[in-house]
DNA sequence: TTGACTTTGACTTTCTTTGACCAAAACGTT
DNA sequence: AACGTTTTGGTCAAAGAAAGTCAAAGTCAA
């Protein structure tokens, strides 16, 4: 067995036991599990991913960590059905379309909606290169439509 | 737990119980706590900063004093100053205290905090490149702010 | 045998803790 | 009033603690 695959089922163990969401120490887990700690990171950027319904979040130095979310995915297979349809490279009006979508059929409200308009349409993502732009605002809508499923 | 993390809640208690403001003795705070003077410093610098809304002042020498207050200003005046306060780079971390203090002012709901976290914390950003990522951050925070003034 | 996926470790960046030294305000003494 | 002393708080840099990055080397299946 792969250690990386082994290190992502002790992850899983741990997201089930915090009912979806946990926070490990690299360091710690890395000794514990007998790999170098960088390989956390290799597992989580590799098997941990937005598209595969997981979002990251850390901090470093003392009293560092890294938080591992699961979208709970059984709840809401409409928006799962979102979530697929978000293609890698979305343009601003499709953009739009998605978010006046998730307001017809009542994930968001209207205030929600205009905010969230306001960071994937219009002038937010400018300075973003724009061979990339549209692939980053399919991230966003991705996370957006992870958070909803909370 | 961390001290400095400790520290800061003590110092919250102390803001709670002052209604917004309150005011402490470098040294014996210092002492009180079990940590260096210089230690108080950091946390306030770190934790109690003006993007997170809150004033500092202080005198030296004998009767001295750390004065911090929780800024309240009206609803327009706090985000133009959240507005400037979005300096040209805005890491994941700043950005999670500016959401956390829209909440806490009451111009969001804890979900549309959610929300916006995720579209600007996490691993969103992740494909922008690293060297424009806080750059756009700030972008995205800043049409937030300003579609909230509306 | 090639190309994708893994493993490893050296180097980097960020945040925290500590202590030595600095600067200002108040206080006493002359 | 002037000056030295004491009482505060301020600054900064070094050391420590974690996590991130990246590229080289290894593995394995098609």
């Amino acid at each position: 067995m792969l250690i990386s695959d082994y290190i992502a089922s002790v992850i899983e163990e741990m997201l089930n036991e915090g009912g979806g969401t946990t926070e490990v120490k690299r360091n710690d887990l890395a000794s514990r599990l007998g790999c170098v700690p960088s390989q956390i990171n290799y597992v989580i950027t590799s098997r941990f991913t937005p598209e595969k319904g997981y979002i990251i979040e850390s901090k470093r130095g003392g009293g560092g960590y890294i938080r591992i979310v699961r979208a709970q995915m059984t709840k809401n297979e409409y928006l799962m059905h979102f979530f697929h349809a978000v293609s890698d490279g979305l343009d601003a009006q499709n953009a739009s379309a998605f978010i006046v979508n998730l307001f017809d059929r009542g994930f968001i409200t209207e205030r929600e909606a205009v905010l969230l308009r306001s960071t994937l349409c219009g002038s937010a993502l400018d300075r973003v290169h724009p061979s990339e732009r549209n692939n980053v605002r399919a991230d966003i809508m991705r996370h957006i439509i992870l958070t909803l499923m909370n």
